[in-house]
Parts: C-alpha cells; sequence; structure tokens
DNA sequence: CGCAGTGATGTTTACGTTAACGTCTGCTGC
DNA sequence: GCAGCAGACGTTAACGTAAACATCACTGCG
C-alpha cells in the first residue's frame, strides 16, 4: 500500500517532509554520516543515562538511497497543516474539541498527501487488529467457501476483516505451524474449519488463551464449537426414505477422514437400527461427482437396492448418472436423498431432495461467538452450537417400486 | 490472540512494566519501577473533551475488570530470561550473535511465557505487512472461491496471508468504500476480483499509487489485470460446433453486468459472423442453474435449435434439464457446450463438453504480480495477462440430426 | 480586575519491535 | 603483559498513533 509519488505536493514549497528527519535537526545525510565519536571513548564509560551530547541525536533513517519512508503520516499532515499531530488525530478520528476550521485545513491537507492511517501503527496502539484469521483446508468445497464468504460478510458488518490461511494437506504440524503464523499474523482471534478430525482426535491442540471457534468437529468439550447438525439431517433423510415404504436405506459416505462425514454415516446406521432395519454396506466416496459415479455403478447392480442417502449433493449427481446410464429409473425404481442442497441440485434430472444446510448461518455464528470472546475477553466456553438442517423433498423420491 | 494469564512471570517480583519509561533517569529496574503517579489525582478533573468521568477509563475494549495489556512482549522474555529484549529479537529472529546457551534460556523463557511476536510492532517498524487484501464481490461462484483459494495457496507459499474484503453490492461507493478499508488495513497490496465492469467502465477508480492487480476486468489499459481468456474460450467452442457441422449455435449469457458474460457473448457473436451465419438472439441467464433451465425451456421450442453455447457449467446444468425435460436428447438432437469445467461436470447428463478454466493459474498469476510489484517498488505496469483455455470435449456434443 | 471554568490545541509518552551503534569480555599473537 | 580484535550482548531511537496530561486564550462573574 504504498504510494509512490514522491512529490505530489510540490506546489505548497518546502511543504516536503524532508523524508521524516524533518523533525530534529534536519542534517544533511551528508554530514551526518560520520559517527561523532571518536572524541572521548572514555568518559561516558558508564551508562550515561539520558547523557547523549553533542550529535548523537541523528541516527536512525539510516536508509541509503529511494526506497523506504515513503508514507504519509500524521505528522505530514499536521505540518502540512500548521497544527499539531494530535489533532490531525482528533480529526481523523472524529473527536470533539476541534474548531472547525482548524478540522478544514486538517482535511485539506489529509487530501492534499493523499494520507491513510497507519493501521500497524493504529493495532500497535490499541492492542487489536480488527481482523479474524480463518484457517481452513481447501475452498473449494461449497460448503466451505459459503461458510468463509458468510463469515467475512458478517466480519466486514462489524468492522473486522478477515485473513486466510490455508493449510494445503491436514497434518498435525501444518495446522499447527499454521497457527503459530496466525499467532504472528495481525488477528483477535481464530475461526477453524478443518473438516477432518485433527483437533477432535486430539492428536492437534490449538495454543491455550486464543480466542478460537472450530468449525465442523467433535471438539466441543475443550473447544467453541460450531456445526451443522450433521446427525439430525442425516436421520431425516433415512426417515423419509422410509416413510415412503423402503424397506432400508443404502449409504454413499464422504471421505473417512471427514467429521462431517463420518457423522453422517454414524446417524444413518443408527436410524436405520432403530426402525429395526438391515443395515447395508456402506459405499465409500470422496465427495467428488466421480467418486458418485462409481458408487452408483455399483448400486446399480444391487437388485434390493431401492433407496439411496447419498453424503452430498456433488455424489449425488454421480449417483444419478450412474442409475440413469444403467437404466435404473429416478425415483421409478430407485429413490436417491443427497445433503447441503447445493443450489445446482434444484435442477439435477431429477432435481433432487436432499438436505439443506444453511452455511451462512454456520458463518453467522462463527462471527458472533468469536466476537463475544473478544469482546468479553472471557476463555472460549466450550460447547457445540448446532446449526438445524431441513429437510427439501423434490423429485428424486418416491415410494419404491411395488 | 489475547492470553489470560496476567501474572504468570511472578517470580522475577517487581519486575513487571514500567515500561522502557527506562530512558529519563538510568535508575536500577527496581526502583525505576514506580515513578511519577501518585501524585496529583485530581487536576485532570475537567478535560471535559470525552467528558467520561467516574470510571472512564474502560472505555474502548469495554472490558471491565482487568483486561488490556496481557500479551507477553519481548521485554517480558527478556526479563524472564535474563537478557536485554534486543537479544531476545535476535534469537526470535533467528540472527547470528547469540551464544548457544543464551539462545536456550531465551527459547525456554519464551516457550514459559507463550510468547509470540507482536506483528503490529514489526509491521510498523518494518512498514510492511505481509499481506495482500483481496476485494472480491461473492465467493459462491466455484471460479471466484477457486482463484481465491490459488491466491491464498500461493501467498502463503511467499510468506504472505491473505485479507478478504467482501462487497455485498458491487456499487462504485461500496468498491470505494472497500478500498479505503484497504488502505487502512494491513496490506501491501490489493487484488480486486469483481466480475463486473465496474472498473473498466471508469466508474470507479482505484486510488493511485496503490500496488493492485485486477481479475476479470477490461481495465488493462489502466490496472494490471489478469483474466482467462474468454473470448477464445468461446471462440474455441463455437468452432467445435461449427465443425461438428452445425449451423449456426445459439446462446445463453451470464448476467449482463458481468464483464466475462459480456466478453464471451461478444466473441461468441464474432465467431458466427466471421463464419458468415446467422446470429440467433441471445437468451439472457444469471450464471444460476434455475436461469438455464428457464433458458433450455425456450430453446427446447426452438425446432432450429441443434447447437446452444451456454455461458458456464451451471447454467448448462439447467439447460441438460430443461432438454431433458421435453425430452430433446444431447447430443442426438441438441449439442451443448458449456465454459468453466467444474469438477462436476464430467458427471452431467451426458457428460459436458465444456471450454476449461484454470482458475489456480489465474490466482498464481495474480500472486506473482503483485509481489513484483512490491518487490520493485515500481507502479503497476498496466497491461493484460491472459490465462489460455482449452476445450474438453465430451459426450454432450456431436453432429446435428441429419 | 482577577480568577475559575471552558474549549481548543500542543506535548509527552507508550505500544512492541529491531536497526544501528556502544560496550564489555575473552582470546590471539607477539 | 598487552594491543588488537572478534563476538556477545546492551542501549537508544524511531516506526505512526492516540491517551493522558499540559498549556493557552477566552468568557463570565463576583
Amino acid at each position: 500500500m504504498d504510494l509512490d509519488d514522491p512529490e505530489r505536493q510540490a506546489p505548497t514549497g518546502g511543504a516536503r517532509p524532508g523524508g521524516g528527519a524533518q523533525s530534529e535537526g534536519d542534517a544533511h545525510p551528508a554530514e551526518k554520516a560520520r559517527p561523532a565519536e571518536g572524541a572521548r571513548p572514555a568518559d561516558h564509560a558508564r551508562q550515561a543515562g539520558g547523557e547523549r551530547p553533542a550529535g548523537g541525536a541523528r541516527r536512525g533513517s539510516g536508509v541509503p538511497g529511494g526506497r523506504r519512508r515513503q508514507r504519509v503520516s500524521m505528522a505530514d499532515v499536521a505540518r502540512l497543516a500548521g497544527v499539531s499531530s494530535q489533532t490531525v488525530s482528533r480529526v481523523a478520528n472524529g473527536h470533539p474539541g476541534v474548531i472547525g476550521s482548524t478540522r478544514e485545513q486538517v482535511l485539506a491537507a489529509m487530501r492534499e498527501l493523499g494520507y491513510r492511517p497507519n493501521s500497524a501503527a493504529r493495532a500497535l496502539r490499541y492492542g487489536q487488529f480488527n481482523t479474524i484469521g480463518v484457517i481452513l483446508f481447501n475452498l473449494s468445497t461449497i460448503g466451505n467457501s459459503r461458510t468463509v464468504e458468510a463469515i467475512a460478510t458478517h466480519a466486514a458488518a462489524e468492522g473486522y476483516a478477515i485473513t486466510l490461511i490455508p493449510i494445503d494437506v491436514p497434518t498435525q504440524d501444518n495446522v499447527l505451524g499454521a497457527f503459530t503464523r496466525m499467532g504472528e499474523l495481525a488477528v483477535d482471534a481464530v475461526i477453524v474449519i478443518l473438516e477432518v478430525h485433527l483437533l477432535d482426535a486430539g492428536t492437534v491442540t490449538l495454543p491455550p488463551g486464543v480466542h478460537a471457534v472450530v468449525v465442523d468437529s467433535d471438539a466441543g468439550d475443550r473447544y467453541s464449537v460450531v456445526d451443522t447438525d450433521q446427525a439430525e439431517g442425516a436421520r431425516s433423510a433415512v426417515r423419509h426414505l422410509l416413510g415412503l415404504g423402503h424397506r432400508t436405506v443404502w449409504h454413499v459416505t464422504g471421505p473417512e477422514s471427514s467429521f462431517a462425514a463420518q457423522r453422517r454415516a454414524q446417524a444413518w446406521r443408527l436410524a436405520l437400527e432403530e426402525a429395526g432395519r438391515p443395515v447395508p454396506p456402506p459405499l465409500h466416496g470422496d465427495w467428488s461427482a466421480g467418486s458418485g459415479y462409481t458408487a452408483g455403478l455399483r448400486l446399480a447392480e444391487e437388485p434390493g437396492c431401492t433407496a439411496v442417502f447419498v453424503a452430498n449433493d456433488q455424489m449425488a449427481l454421480g449417483v444419478l448418472r450412474a442409475l440413469h446410464e444403467r437404466g435404473r429409473s429416478v425415483p421409478g425404481e430407485v429413490s436417491v436423498v443427497g445433503f447441503d442442497d447445493i443450489p445446482d441440485s434444484a435442477c439435477f434430472v431429477p432435481p433432487l431432495t436432499t438436505v439443506h444446510q444453511d452455511f451462512a448461518e454456520v458463518g453467522r455464528r462463527c462471527v458472533q461467538l468469536v466476537l463475544r470472546q473478544i469482546r468479553e475477553g472471557g476463555t472460549a466456553p466450550s460447547g457445540t452450537d448446532l446449526v438445524p438442517t431441513r429437510l427439501v423433498v423434490r423429485a428424486s423420491t418416491a415410494p419404491p417400486p411395488a
């Protein structure tokens, strides 16, 4: 964010900052060079306290040629406006106690110099950055990007920006590394969207004392967690299918490493057991449509399969394609339910019955929780905040063939 | 990111702050502890200004009790380790000139206190933040989220974090507002992903002197622009269809406000004109599958329509559904080509022929360009950097029915 | 006329870090 | 035994901002 027009305000003549050195004695770079010592190396032998006689002052800013020192600071504005920098500060922050004419002058000077407050200095002063860090593993799933978007939007509404730290491979080291970087970064709190069970497995621990909220995890006993109510969603999907008269429900899972996938599979199994139905062997996918297609091809071979609960919409798309190719009509012969309710699912062939997940709400709650922690200063209240789901019935489900 | 152990370093006794007061009176750390204050508690009675009588102090942070002043600073570590803060700095930054044993002691102290460098101070000192700002309008399109992901990944690899500023409605005011916020934020440069022509229309201008790269825009004459080669992609789609023997190609556009949509439509029209084919009236969509469906229903009524170029894959999904519902076989009667090559498109029914867009590469180049600007300090070299596309032929296209 | 009371503005200082420079210790070589 | 030197470590200042405190010019009143 450096500006690069060194001499914009030429007209005002001597207005230039002189590079910042200005303040004390100007001192041409030439003379300031010499170190001044050489003289009595002995006398101030001890400590000397303030005792900085003679030219000692002019150090600093030892910046060689150009570069560096370009940004316009309050001092520059103050100089041009002929006031103190404190007055500039007051104007900049809209504090009272500045008379109209002065304010005008300051504003004019700001405009002329293109002044922008330096947030590093501000953050240093206030001890906070108005920024929330988001650590996540991959933005390419619809869920994550929507959640992040919601987080960004709500954070912005509260005056916070968000900083993204991606993790390419979710190993413990990487997560910790990201956390370290976060710690060094300008963030007041952190939201972790990992979707893999590292945190809940206890293999990774967040640094204590950091304001954090975790999404999509089972670590509610140790952290503040926000998540979609996976179990409820999966259960409602299974019940919907059983309610239509299907004898049992097959399942295409997400990747084993995913907490959400695990949770959904668990709930699916439980719902079947509770209803006293047989539990078919689950087919494993990896969230991608391609993996759903593969699973779908196998399901198409299962004569007894009349209903499938697929762990996300994209895999459901693959399943639909496979069934279509194999000539098994949906929902005539096989009913399919997805999870997520991505916008496209209404346009699948046939339009998909699916479990709606409110990513925006998840994001909203994350921000809310994190802000509460920041503002109240307390430590993270552990516990899990579940966002409800909603079954959206479209055209991919029907009673089983007679 | 506040820690919450107020007095962990008890052992050192009265060592606590007194802060940098040091300078004026030498004074041994011990006695210098409580200088000044205690004196005249009354005089500042007035001050009026903010007029915050009584509990006045607790402003900012509105935090009641303790709070504030908790973070562990180098001085704290230094105190515990019995060295100067400069030495701590050296250890923290891996600078040479620290003997092993000392280093160990400092590291131990750091661990004990849970020290983390304060990046605000660091940024203030260095004059840069190692952060790139990304201004964007909506993260929910696949393209944007992938681009952002790539940006984040590559930026991270270079030691930069990214800060996201979402814009809910892309009006001029909002964009400018975002820019202002960015200016105040801790960023060294900005990447703008607007996908609407505000910049190219000249209605919005980026503050001069800011290192910026713009994605998806026509402002190459004034800014540094990175974009997918929309025109080439659209052209290859049209040529593919014409090459299969179709007399002409229909088109479903994206929203009028989108630069990319406009570009694709333009190229489509041009390609047809160049080939001397009639140009059917374009149908307008809004990127969503639903709008594609609507358009598809109308196309299904057009007897002469044998080939459609849809401006993105999601709308293509809708078109496919509409054609399927109306009993028009794809690609038997109608061929369809999309744009984007989202991962799902391989699982559409039928698998979609589409123009592959390399979002990751776009992100990579953005980071690269922006870093070059930062490092070389120069002003933005305007010009457009086009990322090539690639036609992916799948099963949704075929020669027209005889 | 002097003084308390304002309101506008200036001055000092601290925030945490680190470049630049100073000092001190220990050692080499003569 | 000491000059000379190198390496370890301490001290100071400065980055830009804003709270706290200080100062100054008035106003109104006894």
